[in-house]
DNA sequence: TGACAGCTACTATGTATATAGTAGATACTA
DNA sequence: TAGTATCTACTATATACATAGTAGCTGTCA
């Protein structure tokens, strides 16, 4: 099976799994990040996908099943940026960055998060930030 | 009509007319980002649907359209990455600034230039580096 | 134990997306 | 002027995406 990349709709459970791990069906809804409102069965639909492809996986607890991102957020939203970068803005994450700062709703200590980021960063010479960093992953 | 969000496809499109401005159908095909093989008629029907969006405008000259981007860079990518980092990232764009830099394939000197955008952006207090910031377009 | 509530599995559907073929118009060329 | 090349317009189609309904299972509680 060919990974495909993961629609926006996926990437909103994803993050949500990321930002508090394991989680239920309805409190993903509950926690979509657009904050739009949905079905319960329109979540677990695509959380089922999700699952065939590999990119979540379940315990039963109860009569509940528990999801759990089976991908880490760099595993994916890594190759994913790169991509998005590439093709929206030349290749130029620094065009890219330029954009997002552009708009209003980054704040100033927002500002200084990046900054040491970035600092962290050249120092570091690469990772060892947050992200575990595995290569595995295939379904 | 509302104004959907392009797709990835229309992005590419339009990142090519941002980079070169003015050009025609062939040319757009040629230079598609992610370098991908498409028939002639693939992106000419992409291009028109985008036209109908109020993304593309063309002129007639001779026989061949000559088709412009009638959205600035700034205009579609700043609400469409500020969704994105909304989504996906929780709305924190340092955590994903960090994505970004933990890909290898962020150069060294792209990181001093992000690092000038940042510096610039502090004094400035945001916009002024390129984007013509108009707020108009609708279609 | 029968009604109810909550959960999952299965299935359906409308729309958008990506892709490309065919046909018709126009211009160039031998 | 007949043939060829290049364009655009129109049309078709497969796939994916987002959405949600229905049915069936299981456990709870009066």
């Amino acid at each position: 099976m060919k990974t495909r990349e993961p629609s926006r709709l996926e990437m909103q459970v994803l993050s949500v799994l990321w930002q508090r791990g394991a989680s239920t069906v309805r409190e993903v809804m509950e926690l979509m990040p657009d904050g739009k409102a949905r079905a319960y069965t329109t979540i677990l639909s695509v959380m089922q996908v999700m699952e065939k492809k590999g990119l979540l996986s379940h315990v039963t607890e109860g009569n509940t099943h528990v999801y759990q991102a089976r991908v880490s957020r760099q595993q994916v939203t890594g190759p994913w940026l790169r991509g998005l970068v590439r093709q929206v803005f030349g290749g130029s994450a620094a065009t890219a960055l330029q954009s997002l700062l552009a708009e209003e709703s980054v704040s100033r200590e927002e500002l200084d998060e990046i900054k040491e980021i970035i600092a962290r960063h050249e120092q570091g010479g690469g990772f060892g930030t947050t992200a575990p960093a595995k290569k595995k992953w295939k379904s």
